[in-house]
DNA sequence: CTGAAAGCGCTTACAG
DNA sequence: CTGAAAGCGCTTACAG
């Protein structure tokens, strides 16, 4: 015998035992009806869904998650929706998840480790199924956190063969060593950079390092006061451009990378204003193709990565996981492509 | 008495009630300790919180939603995360609800109505708490919804005080009434614009409102072949632009509206290609002040809009209201400030 | 201040 | 193919 009833408050929504008694069948059926629909007869299959129509019956997500262990909600940690190359990662696995009936939790680190992991751990108490996280930056206890509740997680925006986690991404250092190549196959010798802060960033690190790399195998190397670092800003890429051409004393560069192309547009800003123009006086190049770049006078040598595509890979991946269609995310790499445009051109001295 | 022991799967993870024996109180005390810690005396929560801690438990989240109706999820639906308007938007929310305490659900319709209601009912299943939604193009059936289930809303970057909903963000057609009211006291008489689609479009409608009523009551109009609309993008800009100054046996405009600032900045480049020099050929006007427009030759006239204000004052509301702080959310007007820059100037046939 | 136990709305092993 | 019922992991009215 059941004691006295209590007063608890349901949610005062239609539930499923109503579409049950409805259909004037059993709760299991109702279920079985949306979750494995081949295991019930045609017949009452239809009669259960529409009764569910007509009471309007939309299924409660927290007994269905309690029940079934599964929450069909995914996760994604950028650094912030700011930089137009997440939000288009994002908007990419958005569509996707979306389609296949999940829902996004979406959380942005603003590049601060501790609140990345803070982030993640807010939807792991909340059950998402599988996580997506920008670069390799992370606390050891994120990743540590996730091979200990088995949570599925790939890395965005990186690749790299030598990672210990699952990439869908480029090879940053990979794609600087390229730009750098393209420079030094123009004749320059002397070369800057205006970057992006490293700190907390493994895929800026991993620029710098493509430059350095592809530099010393022509036995140059990067003097510390030729290399430049601050806000990814059009303001410190005019600033630095400014600087690295007025300074006493020093022969200008005659190459210059920029960590995006953002610094690159203001540095070329600059340099219209000081007189100076590529690929005449110098040259310059960027990272992202952003819209106006292609556009921009003199038009920007650059990069292009598909960032959307790198979200609609991540998600299908994370998707076939879940869904026991694959055992482990693997790697995919997704390569930027080389835009040689105008602000790039042989080496001043080297002109007719 | 009960039945036989049924074989059912667990999430495997630590629960509740380990932590109550471990403590050696009842799972009541437990629950007590983390949601009302007050009603629990300071010997025993502190001995809790050491069991929790020491077995690593963290609270499963559909447990609890399920037990208490509350999921401390927020939801919000934007058209984009392509435009930075609604990413910055979007990062100002996240901040303020992960601050709370509370995750957030993010959902893009791109620009179609029947996906942003789709993805507003898969939230409501998940149980969102309250929900923020750009703009007031959504189908009637959406707000029937939220109502039905008493979900709090509020609209954001739209804001009228004649609007059936509450609204955080500005007023469109007065802000372009004021733009236009800087052209029409600067002497320009001959009007043409270049806009985003109007479709499903509120905020973009009432910005052409805005035009045409500031022109006519200065007894103008804006005849149909001056009015031109297409994709948001560098190139629309630059296309319309070329068009509306080489028309046959047309007199040019010299005051152009554009919807956004980057039309206006893809008209300006395509200025700078056919030698017309604003402001003294021709005076142009942008909308959001992007970081390039300030930076651009010639510096653009644009209105800044505060984004990330709107997502903080959103969020805070919708906070305020499950909090049960507030009964219902209040429209915040967030108004944007004219930025007069050196696009737009006296019309020519005034200069000396 | 604390505990025993019912209940939140589903899913699923078991039995038929 | 279908149903009776246990159970998922919490919260909370009730009793003391």
């Amino acid at each position: 015998m059941t004691g006295t009833k209590r007063a608890r408050e349901g949610s005062g929504r239609v539930k499923l035992e109503e579409v049950a008694s409805a259909a004037n069948v059993s709760t299991a059926t109702v279920s079985r009806v949306f979750n494995e629909p081949e295991k019930v007869s045609e017949a009452i299959r239809e009669r259960v869904k529409e009764a569910a129509r007509a009471l309007n019956w939309i299924p409660n997500a927290a007994g269905r998650a309690l029940a079934s262990s599964r929450t069909h909600i995914m996760g994604a940690i950028i650094p912030t929706l700011d930089n137009e190359i997440f939000a288009h990662q994002v908007g990419g696995m958005q569509a996707v998840f979306s389609n296949a009936g999940y829902t996004l939790f979406l959380g942005c680190s603003n590049y601060d480790p501790l609140e990345g992991l803070r982030q993640a751990e807010a939807m792991l108490a909340r059950g998402v199924e599988a996580i997506a996280l920008v670069g390799e930056s992370h606390p050891a206890e994120l990743f540590a956190a996730l091979k200990a509740r088995n949570i599925p997680y790939v890395v965005t925006y990186s690749y790299s063969t030598r990672s210990e986690h699952p990439c869908i991404g480029f090879d940053n250092r990979a794609a600087f060593m390229r730009m750098t190549n393209h420079l030094l196959s123009l004749g320059h010798r002397r070369f800057a950079c205006i970057f992006q802060p490293v700190a907390n960033n493994d895929r800026v690190a991993a620029r710098l390092a493509g430059v350095r790399e592809a530099l010393a195998a022509a036995g140059l190397q990067l003097a510390d006061e030729d290399l430049l670092i601050g806000p990814s800003t059009l303001e410190f890429g005019a600033e630095s451009f400014s600087h690295l051409m007025t300074r006493d004393g020093k022969a200008r560069p005659t190459a210059i990378v920029c960590g995006n192309d953002n610094i690159a547009l203001g540095a070329l800003m600059a340099a219209n204003a000081l007189g100076l123009n590529a690929p005449k006086d110098f040259s310059i190049t960027g990272f992202d193709d952003l819209a106006i770049s292609s556009r921009f006078t003199p038009r920007l040598t650059t990069m292009k990565v598909d960032n959307q595509a790198i979200g609609t890979l991540a998600a299908n991946q994370l998707l076939a996981i879940v869904a026991g269609q694959q055992a482990s995310p693997k790697s995919e790499e997704v390569v930027p492509v080389l835009q040689v445009r105008d602000s790039s051109g042989p080496r001043p001295e080297e002109r007719g």
